[in-house]
DNA sequence: CTGCGATCTTAA
DNA sequence: TCGTTAAGATCGCAGC
């Protein structure tokens, strides 16, 4: 039997999806009807036809080599439909799944790849079918080749092609030639359409036979046409004829059908929405709920211990009285090991009357008949937003969690870290189950510690479906993690750094309560002396902190020229204030005015707030899965954007104190972002600035100013810096401008400069936002990924945004797995050597650790060589210290 | 009263 | 129109 291989017209197809099939989207905007018109082309032709071998091919983007031949090639075609580019790279992903062979090279189109592949099979004995309704493509149609067209469900082999264009199938190509295409903008020879062409080339057997043959021609309109165009039916005849040389497998075996991928397919279908095609469930259910059991006697303890002590993995949730892990008493723990049974072990359930309710046992019997398992070292937990888990475990019952913690949230974030809700039922929705929302089950309890209240068997229920789902998502997003080749980055970086924050979350920060009063006071006091003066300035009393009232003043009664406007109004920023400054006496002290207003209620009366009576801390969140890019956030408060750059703004950092007896130990790197650039662009002269630890700054500037290195200027080195920033995120000389106060002309000269000196970065940027194009994604060094839909949009504000987004991320993405990496590394040595320093702090590219003074030379070496060796890079990467007694730089 | 977008400012 | 990533305060409007 001959092997038969499908090669299918992809980009053709997706058009012809686009047109076919009604207007569709998703609940999020995402519109679906050409990703779901394709999929029912690949899912017919699976049905029908039970390929063995199969491609698809698609058009790469960009000019062709026939843009060359002719510069008006398709000139006509109107350019994709955003609604559609939007779609291409879930068409991708698509065929990722269900894992098609797929062709796309630059320069040629994917009609190209189809003739060099039919050819190349054909010529070693194997069937071709090219799945395509392309006329064009019929010129391929041979012994070995025929087109089948699953919209038209016709398979057109020689006979077909002749009994319907009564030439041969080779001589199409001449017909077309003398044709041409108007949809393609192939000019063919005006005034001869399909039934002259195909005269002609009876009569004359090719294109060269006409031509030959023309002058005997008898004198006629046509023969002046064809005479007149002689060059363009020759050119026609180099347009459309398909390319065979394209670089593709010869090997059959490159063709061959393997199983879709189930998971990352159904993971598809749920973020697409189409529910129809979602194997299980193509409706949401209940949790099954028969496997739940109550744990409230020594003997179903013990037998949950035994049913434990074979698990390869263990499922955990806490109930506790407070999302505040400060706050949290321990309320119950769920547990299972596989989606058949999972145990509810109350042991802080209360009556109405606030006692201990009856029938739980005692908190301490359960800890210790669970310690085991949870301490033990090889056996992985799982929970969804485990961190909290472990938080509560570790500060109200003494219990550390050891062996590896997976976290289902954070498996969904990895996957896509730009989803809004990784929300344990939003996810389980999506995946067919239905959990009963939290609100429900205390909707009678009205206390903030309401769950204590909750009656067992219900919180049973509740608490059970917690570890289920936990469970059911990884299930479900291990395999995706192993598609997406994020496993390194799920088990070696996330993970590991769970504990890690944690424990900095839990060890919080000294906060000078003394101090942030003083400051509130000086602050308070000055913002009172500042709002008579504008009142007065002004004439009248008014809300100085609405920009709409103070846009009022400044431009419509005091008729003082205006900047940008906003949505709103006139924009009040910074910006403007300081240009109208040198103008009139308001805006300077309403600059003055908002510095203080904003230090005093952001930083002064809220970390006021948040300091523990007890110890004199603030403990900070440190979110895992917030950002795009996979840099850590901070909340509550947010202790990455403590001020720094003011008088005033250090002076809230001297409320930042080590616990007495100890001091701070800062560690940042040292230009990160840059020597990340430096690694991926591979530019000699960046390359070579940092392997020689030069100032990076100060060296753009003497290149930039042509100036020798001793006679820089700070103004000099403060352009270059703002340059250097500028260019990791994608900026432009409008920005630049803007930035640096100066002309676009002198901003875009200074990049022309950078670009000459720094060659390397400039192919980087272009090849990072090319490599977008095609893929739709962007990974860092560490595999992390973001999607860039709009890397293709039409609108061209978004289109650049995505574009500088695509030079930015893996940046900052990769810098941000550097620290983690580096997080990962310090706390595991400093425990190896036997160092007490505590990591308390990260800042993105500093952490702060607090230490005895006389444990500072050992640790900051330690610290060093785990930081700068981190990742290797092509380029050094370099750590500098600081000590001190707060938080304040010198 | 709550929720939410807009505006502004803080950090890397 | 025009420089990335965050958190958070406040205003002011819409809807209950």
């Amino acid at each position: 039997m001959t092997h038969e291989v499908y090669l299918i017209d992809g980009s053709a197809y997706i058009y012809r999806a686009y047109h076919a099939v009604v207007p569709l989207s998703n609940s999020q905007g995402l519109p679906t009807h050409a990703i779901f018109g394709f999929l029912n082309i690949l899912r017919r032709l699976f049905r029908e036809k039970n390929p063995k071998y199969i491609a698809v091919a698609f058009d790469a983007r960009g000019p062709v080599f026939r843009h060359e031949l002719y510069g008006d090639y398709k000139a006509n075609r109107p350019s994709m439909p955003e609604d559609l580019v939007l779609q291409i790279p879930y068409i991708k992903e698509l065929v990722q799944a269900m894992n098609i062979p797929s062709f796309e090279i630059q320069g040629i189109e994917a009609d190209d790849i189809i003739a060099s592949a039919a050819r190349v099979l054909g010529e070693q004995g194997f069937r071709v079918v090219v799945v395509s309704g392309d006329k064009d493509l019929l010129q391929l149609v041979d012994e070995q080749v025929v087109m089948w067209d699953p919209m038209k469900d016709k398979v057109m082999d020689i006979a077909a092609v002749e009994a319907k264009y009564h030439v041969k199938p080779e001589q199409l190509l001449d017909c077309y030639a003398l044709m041409g295409d108007s949809s393609d903008n192939v000019p063919g020879v005006p005034g001869v359409g399909p039934k002259t062409a195909e005269k002609l080339i009876n009569q004359y057997g090719s294109l060269e036979g006409v031509y030959a043959e023309l002058a005997d021609m008898k004198k006629s309109k046509l023969k002046e046409r064809l005479d007149e165009n002689r060059e363009s039916a020759f050119l026609s005849r180099d347009l459309i004829r398909l390319k065979y040389d394209a670089d593709i497998p010869d090997q059959l075996s490159a063709y061959q059908v393997v199983q879709p991928d189930e998971e990352m397919l159904q993971d598809l279908y749920r973020r697409l929405e189409f529910t129809s095609m979602l194997k299980v469930n193509s409706e949401t259910i209940p949790v099954p709920k028969e496997g739940f059991q109550l744990v409230r006697s020594g003997e179903e303890l013990q037998s949950l211990v035994g049913h434990l002590s074979s698990a390869t993995l263990l499922v955990i949730d806490t109930e506790t009285t407070s999302l505040d892990v400060a706050k949290a008493s321990l309320v119950g723990i769920s547990l299972c090991t596989d989606l058949d049974a999972a145990w509810y072990i109350p042991v802080g359930h209360r009556t109405e009357e606030g006692q201990l309710a009856e029938g739980q046992l005692d908190l301490s019997l359960v800890l210790e008949s669970l310690r085991p398992f949870l301490e033990a070292k090889e056996l992985p937990k799982l929970g969804h937003n485990i961190k909290y888990d472990y938080s509560v475990l570790r500060s109200s019952c003494n219990l550390t969690m050891d062996g590896p913690l997976l976290d289902s949230m954070i498996a969904a974030y990895l996957v896509e870290p730009e989803r809004r809700s990784l929300k344990l039922d939003t996810l389980c929705q999506e995946r067919g189950y239905l959990l009963t929302p939290f609100k429900q089950v205390v909707a009678d309890v009205k206390r903030d510690d309401c769950f204590a209240y909750v009656g067992l068997a219900e919180a049973r229920d509740y608490s059970c479906e917690d570890v289920f789902g936990a469970l059911l998502l990884w299930q479900n997003y291990e395999p995706i993690l192993e598609k997406l080749e994020q496993r390194e980055l799920f088990f070696k970086v996330e993970t590991p750094l769970i504990p890690i924050l944690a424990e900095m979350e839990l060890a919080g920060i000294v906060v000078s309560g003394e101090i942030l009063d003083e400051l509130a006071e000086e602050f308070q006091e000055e913002l009172s002396r500042l709002e008579e003066e504008i009142y007065t300035l002004a004439g009248y009393s008014f809300n100085i902190q609405s920009p709409k009232q103070m846009g009022k003043l400044l431009f419509e009664e005091l008729q003082l020229p205006h900047g940008r406007k906003t949505k709103s109004g006139y924009s009040t920023d910074i910006k403007v204030l300081e240009k109208l400054a040198f103008k009139h006496e308001i805006p300077a002290k309403i600059i003055r005015y908002r510095t203080l207003a904003k230090l005093l209620s952001t930083y002064v009366k809220k970390l006021k707030t948040l300091i523990d009576p007890v110890s004199g801390r603030v403990h900070t969140s440190f979110n895992q899965t917030v950002t795009a890019t996979g840099r850590l956030s901070s909340s509550n408060p947010n202790l990455q954007n403590i001020p720094i750059r003011t008088v005033e703004g250090n002076r809230i950092r001297q409320a930042f104190i080590p616990e007495k007896g100890l001091v701070f130990l800062s560690a940042d790197y040292s230009q990160i972002d840059l020597r990340v650039l430096a690694h991926y662009s591979q530019d000699p002269a960046l390359l070579q600035a940092f392997r020689r630890g030069e100032d990076i700054h100060a060296r753009t500037a003497a290149e930039l100013f042509g100036v020798s290195p001793l006679l820089l200027t700070s103004e000099m080195r403060r352009v270059a810096k703002s340059i250097n920033f500028g260019i990791v995120y994608g900026m432009s000389s409008f920005g630049l401008s803007g930035q640096l106060g100066i002309s676009r002309k002198e901003a875009s000269d200074f990049i022309d400069k950078y670009f000459r000196l720094y060659g390397g970065v400039k192919v980087f940027m272009g090849k990072i936002v090319e490599q977008a194009r095609v893929d739709g994604y962007v990974t860092t060094l560490l595999n992390r990924r973001r999607l860039l839909p709009e890397i293709l949009a039409k609108d061209k504000t978004r289109r650049e945004f995505s574009e500088r987004t695509a030079i930015n991320t893996p940046i900052q993405g990769t810098a941000a797995d550097v620290i983690k990496l580096a997080m990962i590394e310090v706390v595991s040595v400093l425990k190896d050597e036997g160092l007490s320093a505590r990591l308390l702090l990260q800042i993105h590219d500093e952490l702060v650790f607090e230490l005895p003074e006389s444990e500072l030379d050992r640790t900051r070496n330690v610290v060093k060589s785990a930081m700068e060796n981190a990742l290797k890079l092509d380029v050094p990467l370099v750590v500098n210290f600081e000590v001190g007694t707060s938080l304040a730089k010198v």
